[in-house]
Order: structure tokens, then sequence, then C-alpha cells
RNA sequence: CCACGGAUAGCUCAGUUGGGAGAGCAUCAGACUUAUAAUCUGACUGUCGAAGGUUCGAUUCCUUCUCCAUUGGCCA
């Protein structure tokens, strides 16, 4: 209204009939303070997709180097959520900029589809409809799982866009699409002619609940009540080790007077597992622990140990475990590492079920301690890794003293005892015993064993122990250690030229570059002490392990089976495997009888970690290694792992030179995000609340290497950060509305404008060498301070006098509508990887008719920008300029002044650096002043000064005390005013440029 | 529990031969009304996670501790 007013023709005043500020080159622009992106950023991605932008960045882009991120394969089974947006939004960062930087960068997406969470979603439906999934037939069940993941992939396809990610969305790549799943399946099969993979019996971690093995990385750690019990072993005899040390040993008489000492004793041990006592094989002790031989002096109950017993403990937990059993006992004398060595004692269940008979031999090991327990483990090779490998390393001296070293399978894999439990599987009245049941629940193994050892006198004590306890990363149900025969790839075997898979992946991490350079130590480390690969599932939704194997576990290797079973899966997908017929016809003239067709899939790690060879390889528009992979840092143990072993094991080397990780997202107190706690950010809402790019603004301002917080004052920061940025982005829009394209000769612009070209130079250096290095926030620091600090406080502002009031000719105008020019398709460019709906929005409002910014490239900035020494000189005069401003504020709180233009500060200088600095620049103009006097000598009392400036002093005088009259067009205080009678009420400047712009009809 | 990482202003982050604690945003105040739900100017803000040590001097180097996250190891 108050501008109304301002600007209707005054009849009443003598030439005041003129609306100035309608011949001004005031910023006129459409694009709109407030961004709307929630509204505004769909239509743009229908824009592009309408357009198939991806296509054309292809197109726009063919014969130059291509730049390959290779996509890790989200797994498609939900919506996204905000690990998926920082994942995808960086990665979309990437390839933008590395598009904008003369590359050919594409981007395909991926999708992980094979595996359990699919297919429990689909055994859940059953159950919902009351099927039973082992009726239905299994490629009818696979079609379901198949589907579902379809469904996923739409839906997160569309998510993933709507952040702004630009790829070949319509062309995806999936693990189970046939192609893939037949090239699978071959790389499968290249392991297996190379003699990598290899059928063994280990005990792996055993989901009861889901009848699976599962991999470490499906395991986690949660509290768990375990019934925990000390079970006495008989001495049975005393054997003397046939060697020690290689040497033929002799037996010391004293040892062996003491040792007899020890026939009627027992050794105790401790587990929290009773339910692996049947799968008793040995106890194992330390070398390095002090043993004794005690003997129960007193007990306070009928039952357990009684007065005279002898027992071995660890001397330094004997007194822990008398406490347990409620006795009190004596220590009879110290016991060595070599008696222990000679002891052979019997299992607690000799004779049951007419099994047990064997002897239980004492082996060292170094896993044991005296911190907890007896100071002697019970071992039971089938039920732990530890178990199982000190069992392996004691076998060969074992089966020289007659021993059998065969490992017993004692639990099925629904968790019941098997014959090779006597007394406890299906010869026990009232069927086996089971260890869990189908809910995870404790089933009665444990008390089973815990009543034939009391029966047998066998049980010291017992208890109940909280501690944590492997349990089904899905499920969240414990697993068992199990042993089962699976297929494994050695780490260790010589693959014939010297090298082993362990070692050439070793190898392959020396030579990848690991940004941060963490990551590189840490998946070195777990590469040099992995076990064998375990790749064998008892699934149904995955790729199968296409081989076949006789009864001893043999591969059959034969090229034309081979190339049978890939064909097939190209045609009909890996479901050939499991159709009707298939063993017949994949093995030809093969005996049928002699080979057994392995059901057993392939874990996923196996799938995705062939993604490069499908994706890579297969597809024309990739290539092979890629570029960069990047992912969370929990991949080291995940996608980068198996896709390197896999790509070692097969072609030699890495299928990436380089691996980007980035953090986790927590809440803003640094906690885990979590929909219990209630404080997760779910990307769809930020979208629809304030739009894509704010949430592409938090992640490129991120030190997104480490963990970042998110929440409500963090996203409100960036909105208001964005804000600041696209109201910089609009001043230049709206001045550009003015741009005719003319140039001026970098030669012939003022400084000042050379001075914005020259930032621009070292700028265009920050910008690509922060892209190089992944490090986005560093770029957004300096773009965002620049715009800040160097063009909306400093240059944009002293420039607008002359962007809005000079004339149609004046080259110091057009070198500046230039300047901005260049600092527009910079910035919009620079920050359009980063932020590509709002540069978009942008472009497109300067240019209509272009197709789209992300078809550009970088500007390449000329090299007579860059110009240190005036920026030098610039240094020194933003310095006295900062004294001037300072003074001006000092007025201006004492009520002199309003508008600096009101005031003409007199600078007293006493710097000759300085001083010289400033002698050919309008200081006025700088300080946006109507004058501005410099004066040398003593700085008059009172004057203005800073602490950091030396010999600039300021004293501000007003413009009308000194004679000077505002010009009612651009309002600075001059001498001039009213010098042209035509235009009395404005300056001398401006008068001309009033006759300029009447003469052009535009007045 | 052990090893590697992190902790600097309300928020996001800089900060190396060991010497002055910084930027942007936010906040507050003022100015302008020709970028106007904008713009300009100024101000405030910190025991640099805690304690101890080395040193003339420590955010920086060392030790211990606390909290956070992550991976790996152990958990019989």
């Amino acid at each position: 209204m108050a501008r109304h007013a301002h600007g209707r023709p005054m009849t009443d005043d003598n030439h005041s009939t003129i609306d100035y500020s309608k011949t001004l080159y005031l910023p006129q622009t459409d694009f709109p303070m407030r961004a709307g992106l929630p509204e505004k950023e769909p239509v743009l991605v229908k824009r592009w997709q309408d357009m198939d932008l991806y296509r054309k960045l292809r197109e726009s882009a063919a014969g130059r180097p291509k730049y390959v991120l290779h996509d890790g394969p989200p797994y498609a089974n939900g919506n996204i959520h905000i690990g998926h947006a920082l994942n995808k939004i960086l990665k979309d960062v990437i390839t933008r900029s590395f598009q904008m930087r003369g590359y050919d960068s594409n981007y395909v997406p991926g999708w992980d589809c094979h595996g359990l969470p699919i297919e429990w979603k689909i055994e859940e439906q059953y159950r919902a409809k009351g099927k039973n999934k082992d009726e239905v037939p299994v490629n009818e069940f696979r079609k379901e799982c198949r589907e579902f993941a379809s469904h996923w992939i739409t839906v997160q396809g569309g998510e993933f866009q709507r952040l702004g990610v630009i790829g070949d969305f319509k062309n995806p790549y999936t693990t189970m699409a046939f192609h893939a799943e037949s090239r699978i399946a071959g790389e499968l099969l290249k392991f297996a002619m190379s003699g990598q993979l290899y059928r063994g019996s280990k005990p792996v971690m055993w989901s009861v609940v889901e009848r699976t093995a599962l991999a470490e990385a499906e395991i986690e750690y949660q509290d768990y009540e375990s019934d925990t019990i000390w079970v006495k072993f008989p001495v049975a005899n005393l054997v003397v080790a046939s060697v020690v040390d290689g040497q033929p040993a002799e037996l010391n008489p004293d040892l062996s007077g003491r040792s007899l000492n020890l026939l009627d004793a027992h050794v105790v041990i401790w587990t929290t597992t009773p339910w692996t006592i049947p799968g008793n094989r040995a106890v194992s002790y330390s070398p390095r622990v002090a043993y004794g031989l005690y003997e129960v002096t007193a007990a306070e109950n009928a039952f357990g140990p009684q007065p005279g017993e002898k027992l071995i403990f660890a001397d330094a937990l004997a007194e822990d475990s008398q406490a347990k059993a409620k006795i009190t006992m004596k220590r009879l004398h110290g016991i060595s590492a070599e008696q222990l060595a000679n002891l052979v004692l019997s299992h607690p269940f000799k004779g049951l079920g007419g099994g047990y008979e064997f002897p239980v031999p004492m082996i060292a090991g170094d896993h044991v301690t005296d911190d907890a327990g007896t100071g002697f483990v019970h071992t039971a090779p089938s039920h732990g890794r530890e178990d199982f490998d000190a069992w392996m390393d004691a076998a060969p001296g074992l089966r020289e003293r007659g021993i059998d070293t065969v490992i017993p399978f004692t639990v099925d894999d629904a968790g019941f005892f098997t014959k090779d439990a006597p007394g406890f599987g299906p010869d026990r009245d009232g069927g086996p015993a089971r260890v869990i049941d189908d809910n995870g629940k404790k089933g009665n193994a444990n008390q089973s064993v815990i009543d034939e050892l009391i029966k047998r006198n066998a049980l010291f004590a017992r208890g109940r122990l909280k501690h944590s306890y492997p349990h089904s990363w899905r499920s969240k149900k414990p697993v068992i250690f199990r042993n089962t025969p699976q297929w494994f790839v050695y780490m260790d075997k010589d693959l014939g030229d010297g090298t082993t898979l362990r070692s050439r992946a070793l190898k392959a991490i020396d030579d990848t570059r690991f940004v941060p350079s963490a990551g590189q130590n840490r998946i070195r480390a777990m590469i040099e002490e992995r076990p064998d690969w375990v790749l064998s599932r008892q699934r149904a939704w995955g790729v199968p392990i296409a081989v076949f194997a006789d009864e001893d576990g043999n591969v059959l290797k034969d090229e034309a089976v081979n190339q049978r079973i890939m064909d097939a899966f190209k045609q009909e997908g890996a479901d050939a495997w499991f159709a009707a017929g298939a063993k017949e016809r994949f093995l030809g003239n093969h005996d049928a009888s002699r080979w057994k067709q392995v059901t057993d899939i392939l874990d996923v790690w196996f799938d995705s970690g062939s993604t490069h060879v499908f994706t890579l390889e297969d597809r024309p528009d990739l290539k092979w290694p890629a570029d960069v992979y990047l992912e969370g840092s929990d991949q080291h143990r995940g996608w980068f792992h198996s896709s390197l072993l896999e790509s070692c094991g097969t072609r030699g080397r890495a299928p990436y030179d380089t691996v980007v990780t980035h953090g986790f997202t927590m809440d803003e107190d640094g906690r885990k995000m979590s929909k219990s706690l209630g404080n997760t950010v779910v990307p769809q809402d930020v979208i629809k609340q304030s739009g894509a790019d704010i949430l592409r603004l938090w992640v490129v301002t991120t030190d997104y290497w480490e963990d970042q917080r998110l929440g409500k004052n963090v996203l409100q920061t960036n909105i208001d950060a964005y804000r600041k940025l696209r109201n910089t982005i609009r001043w230049m829009l709206g001045t550009l509305a003015h741009d005719d394209g003319a140039e001026v000769p970098v030669s012939e612009m003022p400084e000042l404008e050379r001075l914005m070209l020259h930032r621009l130079a070292e700028l265009d250096e920050v910008v690509r060498q922060g892209y190089d290095a992944f490090e986005f926030k560093r770029i957004t620091r300096a773009l965002i301070d620049f715009m800040v600090v160097e063009l909306s406080a400093f240059y944009f502002d002293i420039r607008k006098d002359a962007l809005y009031c000079d004339a149609p000719s004046s080259v110091k105008r057009k070198a500046s509508v230039q300047v901005v020019r260049h600092l527009f398709d910079c910035l919009v460019k620079w920050l359009a990887p980063m932020l590509p709906f709002t540069m978009e929005e942008a472009w497109l409002d300067r240019h209509p008719d272009a197709v789209s910014l992300h078809l550009d490239q970088f500007l390449q900035i000329p090299a007579d920008w860059k110009n240190e020494a005036l920026a030098e000189k610039w240094r020194k005069v933003r310095q006295v300029r900062r004294v001037v401003t300072g003074a001006l504020e000092i007025a201006r709180a004492q009520k002199v002044i309003g508008s600096s233009l009101e005031a003409v500060p007199v600078v007293t200088i006493n710097d000759a650096t300085l001083g010289s600095a400033i002698s050919d620049i309008d200081m006025a103009e700088m300080a946006i002043t109507s004058d501005l006097v410099i004066a040398h000598g003593h700085a008059p009392e009172g004057a203005f000064t800073l602490d950091d400036v030396k010999g600039v002093a300021v004293v501000v005088e007003k413009a009308e005390d000194r004679g000077l009259v505002k010009c009612a067009r651009s309002w600075r205080y001059t001498a001039d005013v009213g010098q042209d009678p035509a235009f009395p009420d404005v300056s001398a400047r401006d008068a001309a440029v009033l006759h300029e712009l009447k003469a052009l009809g535009r007045l």
C-alpha cells in the first residue's frame, strides 16, 4: 500500500511526475521466494521421466569415458527408510557430479530379491489363509516370492526417484532375473570346477525356528537365561602319551604314583548347554591354569557330591564351585598339565541306551581360562566352533590312541535328538527330546539330560545364568551350534598359481582406495581372520547350489552338464532346478544313481556378491570393474566382502577400484533410531513437509563418513540454510532478467568484477576436488559461505546501485550483469548434483526452453579469471571497509544516520599498505555511502577503530551536513542533484540515464 | 569385557611443527523498505566430554575415565 502511494505520480508537485522505480533495472523473476518443494518436485520428477532424462544423459555423454558407480542392491521388501534415502542420495550426488564433469556416468539401480525375509512374508500369508508351506509345490512358492519382490521393486523405485535419484529405473538389475540366476549359478559352478567348493561337516549356527544355517552376519547376541550344570566325569584310566613333543615319553614314576591317586577322582566341567552333554567327546584343559585334586569334607545336602569324593578343579575356581554345590573341600595336592594329559575319562552316560562306551580324552586348549566355571571345558565337537577346532586339532593324536574321532550328528534340523544321542533320541520313552521348539522356546532336552545326570549321580551342581547368547537376526530366537553338512569355499587352498582366495583378497584390498581410509583396516582384519566361506542354506527362495555330488561329496565336473544348467536357468529361471525330472534332464548320460542333486540354495550374499558379473560385465552400458561401490560401513562384512571374495575367486581381483562408506543416521541425541523409541525420521514425511532437496541438503552438509544426527532441529537448520541459498539464486535470476548477453572483456572489467571471477576460479578447484574426494560438506560449506558472505552481503549489496540505476550503456553495469551470469551458471551447476530440483527449477526459470540443466557440464573456468594479486589487494580493501561499516553502525545506533547512504565517512589512513590498496578504489561505492573522504595524519578524537585493523580511523559525517542532496532515483546524496533542469530531483548520473532511456523510447 | 573410531557455540561443521577458539545458520538488537514472509549491520554464545601428566604454555601430545556409535574378538 505504502509502496503504491509512493509510486503514484504526484500532480501537485512540479516535476515529480515520474515513478523512478519504474526506470530502474530492478530484479524481475517469477522464481518464488517460497519454494513449495513438496508440490514442485513431483512435477519435475514427472518431467524427467516423461522426457526420459536418463536416456538423454546417455546420449549426450556418448563417447565420454565411463564412470560407473555400482549400486549395492537394497532388499525388496518394504518402503524405504532414512538409511536408504541417505544411501541413494549420496550415490546420486556422485553419479551426477561425474556426469557433469566430463564422464558418461551410468547408474543402474539394483535389487536383492532372494532370501529369508521374503520367504517369511509368503509363509505368513499362507498361514493367514490356513495353508501350509510344505504342501505347496516349491515352484509355486517361489513364484509368489518373485511377485512379492517385484511389487516392492516398483514401490522403492518410485520412492528413489522421488528423492531425485536419476538412474536406469526402466531397466534395473535384480538378482531374481533369469539372466542373473543363470549367471549366479554359473559363478558357483566356476568355484566347483576350480576345486574351491567342498562339502564339509561343521557345526554352524543353526536356527531351529527357521530350519536353516545362519551366517555370522545373521547372528546377534541377546541376553538369555540358560540352565547351567556342573557335571562330574569319572576318571577311567591313565594313558601314557606315546609321544610328547615328538619324542617318545618316559613315564615318570613319581608322576605315575601320584596319578594313581586320581583313578577314583572326577573331573568337573561347567556348561550352559546341558543338551550338548550327549555330544561330549572330550574335556579341555589349559596348560596355563593351575589345577588341584580336592576332597569333599562336608556336604549340606544329601544329594550331590558327598564327603570323601575326590574332584579336580582349577585352583582359582575351586572355592566358587564348592559354594555352588553347598559343600566344603580340602585341597589334597596340585595336578600338573602332564598329569591331566594322561587322564582318560568316561562319559557320564556310559552304557545309556547301549552307547557312550567311548573314552573321553583330555585335550589342551588355549580357549580354556580360569575366569569362570571349573577350569575344564566340556567339549562337544558338533556343538561349538571352539569345540570343533580343538577336537580337529587333537584328532590325529587321538586316532593314534585308537579313539574314534568321527563327529556325531546328535541334533536334527528340527532340534530333536537323533540316534547319535542314545537314550535321548528316538529310542527314548515318549520319543526324542527336543532342544528348541518351533516357537524358539526351550524344549525338554535340558531337563532330560539333567534328570539322567542326577539319576547317575553325575551332577555336581546346577543353576541358571543370564548371559548374552546368539540369536537369529531375523526371528530374534536363540540359535544352536549344530553339526551339519554344508557347502564351503576354501579360503586357504592353493589355487594353482601360488595364491589362495585369502591372499588374493588381501592383495585386492591393498589395491583398493577406501574412503574413509579406516575401512581398509577393517575389511583386511576380517579377511585375515575369517573361516572358510559357507555358501549353503536349507531354504527355498534363492539360486540353488546347482551341482551334483556323490556320496562322499565329490562334485560332478562336466562342462556339458553345467552348460545345460545355465541355459535352462537363463530360459526358465532357477525354478528349472526344482522342476520334475530336473536331475535326469541335466545329468544326461551320467549315472543317476551315483550322483545326487544338491537341493540347498546359495546364501544370498553370494547372489549380491555376483552382481558385478551379471550387471557390470554383462551390460554394455557398464564396465568391469566398477569405479566405486558406496554403502553403509556395515557392508564391510556384507556386500563389499562377498563381492570381493566372489570376484577374487573367479577373476583374481576386486570388482571395484574405490569403496566409499557412510555411517548411520541417529536421532538428535545421537541415539539409534528405532520405532519403539519413536525417534525415527521418515523420509516420506520430510519430503511431504519440506521437500527432497531439504533432505538432500542435510545429506551433503553432514559428515556422512561418521554417524549423522537427524531430527526436527537439524531439519529446521537445513530449511533455514536452504532459504538463504534460494534467495541468493532468486536475486541473481531477477538481475539476469535484464541480461542481454553483452560481453565485456575481462581486462576492461572493474576490479570488483574481476575479483568475483577470481573467486569462481578458486571455488572451481574446491568443488572439483570435493567431488573427487566425495567430500560434499566441504563443497557446500564453501559455496554457502561464498553466497552469504561474499555475494549477498558484499558484491550484490555494492552492485545494486550500478545494476539498478546505471544506464543501458554502462560498462560497469554490463560487466556486473555478465559476472552475475557467470556466478549463476557456476553455482547452479556446481549445486545441481546436490540439489537437482531447485537448480533445475532455477535453470528453467532462466532458460524456459532448455531441456534440462542436468544435461550440462560444469563451466571450464578461463585461465585469466584467476588473479591472486588482485585478491590480496582486495583483502586489504575489505579490511578498510570493515572499519567503515563498523563506524556506520555506531552512527546508526546513535540515530545520526539510518541508511548508509545518508553518511559520508571520513577515513583517516595511517597504514601505507592499506592506503595504497584503496588508493584507486571508490571506497564510497564499496561502503555504500554517498561519498567517502580519505584523510591522512592523526585520527580525530573519538574516531572509530577496530583492534585488528591498524591505522584506520573513521568519523561519520552526515551527507546533508556536507550540502549533499538526495537523488530521488538512486537515493544517493550528491552535489549535482538538480543540475539537469529536465530532471531536477535526481543526480547528474541519473539524469543522464533518464535521457538515455528516453532516447531508447523506454521512458 | 578387549581392539579400532568419535565427543569443539542451540544446529551443521572447520581448526597440525603446541602459543589468538572459529564459520554459516539459529537467537537477540538495530537499519532499510529499490531482493520485502526479503535484504543489510552489529552483538551474544563455548570450563574445545571429565580428571591427571609432560611443557614456559595443551582443544592439539601422553595416561585414565565417561558417553556414543560401529565392526571384529570372547561369552565353555
